[in-house]
This record gives C-alpha cells, sequence and structure tokens, in this order.
DNA sequence: AAATTAAAAAATGTATACAAAATTTAACAT
DNA sequence: ATGTTAAATTTTGTATACATTTTTTAATTT
C-alpha cells in the first residue's frame, strides 16, 4: 500500500501527529481546522481522513465526523494476538526465498538499531524496517499489508513500550537469536523466537496499559 | 466499520459491482465515467474508490488511476489462512459470552440457509451474518473488523466454490455441527470445526484457482 | 518503417461554492 | 431550575471549476 499519491505527505504528516497525541483525543476532527493547518483545502484532507478511518487511525464519532481512535488494553492485545499467528505465517513463506543479500540488509538495520540515542520513532521505524524486509520476500503481498497495517496501528502504543526499561536491550538480543535461527535454516526455532518475541511484548503492554490506562 | 455515510449506498453499490465482475478487469477505472453512470459527481466517487482501494478491492495502477485488485490464488490462500488463525481466535473471546439469545438467532439464520433457491449473492450474506452473530459476542472491535473484511473479499471468490457441486450442502453440515459444539459448551471442540470448515473450504478454493485461473 | 519528440487530449488532484445535515445556542414552557 | 422546542450556526457532503499531471495522438527525424 505504498502509494504515491500527492498526498501522501499529507497523509504521513497527519498519521504522525496522531502518534504523537498532537489532536484532540475525545472531541471530533474538524475538516476545516485540519484544512487550514496543513494549507490545503478539505478535498484532500478528507481523503487522508477517510483513508485513516479505514486503517484504524480515526474512528467514526456520532453521526458524522470522525475522532481519533481511542488506545485500549483490548485493541493493543488484539494488534499483538494477530501479529502473534500471522506473522510466524509469513515467515514460513518467506524462508525459503531469504539470500545473503537480504540477511545482510536485515543484520545493516538491526546494526542501526543498536546505536544509542534514537527517538521512539526512529525505533519504531527501524524495527519495522527489520521486519519487513524479512516478511516482504515471502512475496504475499495480502499477507504483508495486513501485517504492516498491524504494525503501524502498534506504533502508537510503543511509547508506553519503553516505559519498561530495557525493552529494547531484549528486543534486539531476539532480533539477534531470529537472525541466527534463519541463517541456520531453522524454520521451527525461528518462528518459536517470532512468535514469543511478540507475544511477550504484547503481555508486558497489555499488562502495562490495564493497569495505567490514561483515560 | 458499518458507517453509515451517506455515501454507504454507492459504497455497497461498486462493492457488489466489482463481486460481479461489472468492471472493466485489466484497464484502469474512469473517475468521470463512474460518476455519470452512477448519476453523481466525482467527489462521492473518489471517496468510495479511496474505501474500497484500502479494503483491498481495488488497487493502484501506476502513477494515478486505480484497477480492479485482480482476482489470485495467493491472494485466496492469503484471506483463508488469515481466517483460519482468526475465526477460531475470536470464537475463543466469544463462547463464553454466547447466550441462548445469539444462537437462537444464529440457528435462524442457518434454517434461512437451508432454503433452496438462493442466489449466491444472498448465500454469502447469510453465511457471514451466521459467523458474525457469533463472532460480535466476543466484544473485540478490532479484531472483529479484520475478520470483517477478509469475509467480505473472500465473497469475490465464492462464485467459483459453487463450481463445487455440494459444497453447500457440506457447509451447513459444518455450521450445525458447529453450533451444536458451542451449545455443548465445548470450546476445543467447536474451534476444530471451525478450523477445519474455513481450511477446507480455502483448500479447495485455491486447488480450483490454481488449475483453472480466469487469466 | 521504427523510434523519438512534441503537441493535444484526457484524467486526476485540488480549490472554491453551495446545499443538506448536524450541532449548538437561545428561547420558551413546565 | 429543568426539560423541550425552535432558531441560528457550524460542519459536513457534493457539485462545479480550474490547475496539474498523465496519457494518448500525431508529427518529425533517423
Amino acid at each position: 500500500m505504498t502509494d504515491k499519491q500527492p498526498s501522501e505527505a499529507l497523509y504521513q504528516q497527519l498519521k504522525q501527529d496522531i502518534r504523537d497525541n498532537k489532536l484532540p483525543l475525545s472531541s471530533p476532527i474538524k475538516q476545516q481546522q485540519l484544512a487550514s493547518n496543513y494549507g490545503v483545502s478539505r478535498i484532500p484532507i478528507r481523503d487522508v481522513l477517510q483513508r485513516l478511518k479505514n486503517e484504524g487511525w480515526l474512528m467514526q464519532s456520532g453521526k458524522c465526523g470522525v475522532m481519533v481512535h481511542p488506545l485500549s488494553a483490548t485493541e493493543a492485545e488484539d494488534l499483538y494476538i494477530m501479529r502473534m499467528y500471522l506473522e510466524p505465517l509469513i515467515l514460513s513463506h518467506a524462508m525459503p526465498k531469504l539470500n545473503h543479500q537480504i540477511l545482510g540488509q536485515a543484520t545493516d538495520i538491526l546494526e542501526q538499531l543498536d546505536q544509542p540515542k534514537l527517538s521512539i520513532a526512529q525505533h519504531g521505524d527501524l524495527n519495522w524496517q527489520f521486519h519487513a524486509c524479512l516478511y516482504q520476500a515471502a512475496k504475499r503481498p495480502t499477507l504483508f499489508n495486513n501485517i504492516a497495517n498491524l504494525h503501524q496501528l502498534c506504533s502508537r502504543y510503543i511509547g508506553f513500550h519503553s516505559v519498561e526499561l530495557n525493552y529494547e536491550k531484549t528486543s534486539q538480543q531476539e532480533h539477534y537469536q531470529l537472525l541466527d535461527a534463519i541463517k541456520a535454516k531453522q524454520l521451527g526455532r525461528a518462528k518459536g523466537i517470532l512468535k514469543q518475541h511478540i507475544s511477550k511484548a504484547g503481555e508486558v503492554l497489555v499488562a502495562y496499559l490495564q493497569k495505567n490506562m490514561p483515560v
């Protein structure tokens, strides 16, 4: 779904603004206000709102108008559970097609992730790049797009993860373990690591949200 | 995602037209032509196209313009595999909440499905109604919406199913088995039946598509 | 004749303008 | 005071109009 529509920039901007909580959380979003803010007319705003609504960033508010889709432990749990099932699945399809070039690319991304002083957003982006570069090899666009959207939606929650202190460190260890298993062509082990990687992160996040929901 | 936007009717119509192959398959879709056909301006058409693109009915065609997302064995396989994992999952969450009222509703739908002389579209609608009425009890909107979209996309393929002669009969038997297991509160058995129900249908469909792709 | 380039046509993306709907405000009655 | 109704305002949805981009057509060159 990596379209190169003219309004792509606007789409990315608005999505980031939702991630960064720059939009009102509990009140409807006014098209005109966004249009003024971003210096465009309401038409491209409407296009982007429609898209973000479909992707789960926004939701219908009453009879008309949209608002930011609220964060919830339930949604987080659903997102992570779906990922837990679907990502090992796409990995199965990808494994036989993973050549040295792709594995090298994945390693490069991991090294970037090792750098200290990464912002949360940068960390999230690189994390997805790592997974995506492996998954794309599967040549399964339908499955891939679905997973990509789940990942995107999870990015609204990764701020909470960092509350857990050495989460990023553990995460990186698991990334390297995954890559090792892949290099050794151990499909079962690789899938197990990936599943654990996701389910562990999900459990920590959901537990945190259930206690400290910002509502 | 059951919005009640003004353009809802247009959205349903266009989706049905894609299902019924009333739109050109291999050439881009012209907004103006659709607008004239449906007697509206290009603006609501654009809204609907955007939505259908996000939901996987249409795809980007070149630098601009959209075309009907082609049917493929790979997509069908992805859709059914995802359903195979996600539907038993949501059923787990739904089971404890399934009361007699909902089970009664499900039974009513099954009886409607028993009627002969149903069109393929009617059959597909009722089939989804049956599953949806069970799944909705889970109160898992994120998971539910994802599954709902997968089902919708599968509806483009159900025409091929009917090629298999007594598919509908077998399908109904499995529906009743599922309902029995649910009434007996046998979660494991219910999930197994559901998983089989989906995977069997998927396998038959994919095998058929791999031999007789309409390309 | 084939390929390349330039002009024309068509289609999209966006802005403005208007109509319908929804929300808010204020007035009124209980 | 509180709840209800009606007017006013705001906001959305859609149509028309225009600018930009893309595609097609035709002309030109090799």
